[in-house]
DNA sequence: TTCTATAGTTCAGGAATTTAGAACTAATGG
DNA sequence: CCATTAGTTCTAAATTCCTGAACTATAGAA
C-alpha cells in the first residue's frame, strides 16, 4: 500500500470539493465524518445507506474525498482514521462547506 | 424540440445543484448568468474558457445547469434567454449556493 | 516466527457517462 | 419559400465508475 497523500491547501480546488460531495453516497459519508467528531475508520460507515456497499467502493469513494481535500486519512494499527479537514478549509473557501452541509442536513430531515 | 423543462423546488437536490457547479465549464457559464444580470443566450458563453467549445458540449452542459434546478431557459425568439434560478432556491437552500460562488469568484481572482 | 483475522487498496472487466461531429428542428427575415 | 442563426438530438468513441477478486498492511495469538 502506498502511502496515503492529501492534497495541500493551495491544490484544493472549488470544483473539486463539489464533485466529491455530489454523490450521495460521499456527502452522507462525509456528514457522518463531521458529526461524529470522533475518528471514523471506513468500517463504520459501510451500511450508511441501509444496503452496505462493497469495501471496494467504499474505499474509493474515500479516495475521492481525500483526494478532494475533504477529509485526512491516518492509519491507525489496522484501521484509518478519517477527519474532517473543514477547519484548514475555512480560511480559503469560507463557509461554503459549512453552507452545503447545513443544506443536506436540512434536506435529509424534510426527507422522513 | 421538445418543450423545455425545468424542475419544481421540491424536486431540486444539494447533491444535482453540486454537481452541476462540479465542473469547471458549468461553474464558469453559471457564474457569467449570475454576473450580466441580463439574460444570457448560450451563444454568448461560447468562448469561456479560451478554446471554442462545440455546441452540441455547450448545450449538453446547459442542459444539466438547466435539470438540476440553477437556471431557467425560455424562448426569446431564435435563441435562448437563460437566468439564475437563484432566488428561487434560496428558501429552500440558504447561503449555499452565493457561498459557492462566493468561493469560486475568489478562486478565479487567485489565479491570475 | 508463523498463522489468522481484520482493514483497506489495487486490479480488471463490464456498465454507465461524457464528449463532440453530423444531422435535425425551431424561429426569423428577406 | 429559402437562407440564416440558435440550439437540440443522435450516435459512436473516449472516459469514468462500480465491484468482485486478489493483494497488502497491521496486530494478536500460538
Amino acid at each position: 500500500m502506498r502511502i496515503l497523500t492529501h492534497p495541500a491547501l493551495d491544490d484544493i480546488t472549488v470544483e473539486g470539493l463539489l464533485y466529491a460531495l455530489s454523490d450521495p453516497v460521499r456527502v452522507r459519508i462525509y456528514a457522518e465524518i463531521v458529526a461524529r467528531d470522533v475518528p471514523q475508520p471506513c468500517c463504520a460507515l459501510m451500511e450508511l445507506t441501509g444496503k452496505a456497499l462493497p469495501k471496494s467502493t467504499l474505499s474509493q469513494h474515500f479516495k475521492v474525498l481525500r483526494e478532494a481535500g475533504l477529509i485526512r486519512s491516518e492509519r491507525k494499527g489496522v484501521e484509518l482514521h478519517n477527519t474532517s479537514r473543514c477547519d484548514e478549509l475555512k480560511p480559503k473557501f469560507g463557509v461554503m462547506i459549512e453552507a452545503i452541509m447545513t443544506a443536506f442536513a436540512t434536506q435529509q430531515t424534510s426527507k422522513e
